[in-house]
DNA sequence: CTTAATGTCTCTAGCTACTGTAGCTTCAAG
DNA sequence: CTTGAAGCTACAGTAGCTAGAGACATTAAG
């Protein structure tokens, strides 16, 4: 039996982050000491490393609640799990696709910075200015945390 | 002068956003029709461009807080505005090969999916192990947001 | 001139996934 | 027995908005 500070180094997860994902229901409760301190078992790690890696990958905890009850059922088919795991690939893609759109950008800018006085700064003017972009890019969103 | 309404269609932000860049010292506290309602002029509408660019780069607020400060400076040399926009890169960099390490993993992950049942899932097999990893993954973090 | 539709006002709460604080209790080592 | 680390609960805060409630303003049609 561990308890939440060995649990944490164990599994590289922060203590807090521990009691909030029990807050939430990802964790159940565990069991307590005479002392009221949680206590945890072989169980709680493997959930919580199955947590940790999947946070890893950038699943949202939503998904992981999913991923989760679907490994509480091993007869059911996989299936579910797949596409939780390919809509994850797909924002993963879409999410690099635009950051590298704004790598480009970004590279532009500051290509053409002067190093001269703010008035005639290519990265303020190029801020100010849209019709110097070289092509569309959107507010970037947090699909793939 | 434009109410905040046609200001917001115009820049491409929506109306609760232009209040809340005003809420947070972003934009400056507009003029008042008669009915009490916010009238944007030119300079507004220029700021406004100026913020809404440079979130689809993925500056954060603070940033930008900083840009147009200097920006509203323009005798000053335009160092400052260049060091912004490298961190920004630096940041967009970091994020993409990250996102390229998940995105390796996570096809990976799928590829190995046989489609049975939930007991012999890849998916969940390999978030249940990160000895199964190919490579170290970090948490991922909004630094690039 | 009235009415209806739309737009705007303020204020508050909610979202994700945590992180940090305050003030207290419990535990393990010396 | 004391001390310091680790644990407890509860609440507040982070970024960058978004959504909703309920009241007032403006505009277009009839």
């Amino acid at each position: 039996m561990l308890t939440i500070g060995k649990l944490g180094e164990a599994a590289g997860v922060k203590v807090p982050t521990i009691r909030y994902y029990e807050q939430i229901g990802l964790l159940p409760e565990p069991e307590r000491s005479a002392g009221n301190q949680r206590l945890y078992g072989k169980s709680a790690q493997d959930r919580l490393a199955f947590i940790r890696h999947a946070r890893e990958l950038g699943f949202p905890l939503d998904a992981i609640r999913d991923l989760l009850s679907l490994s509480d059922q091993p007869d059911q088919s996989c299936a579910a799990a797949d596409i939780i795991a390919k809509e994850q690939l797909a924002a993963v893609k879409a999410r690099i696709a635009q950051l590298t759109a704004l790598e480009a950008e970004l590279e532009r800018m500051i290509r053409q910075c002067a190093q001269g006085t703010i008035a005639d700064c290519r990265v303020i003017e190029s801020l100010s200015d849209h019709s110097h972009c070289a092509h569309d890019h959107d507010v970037p969103t947090a699909a793939a945390e």
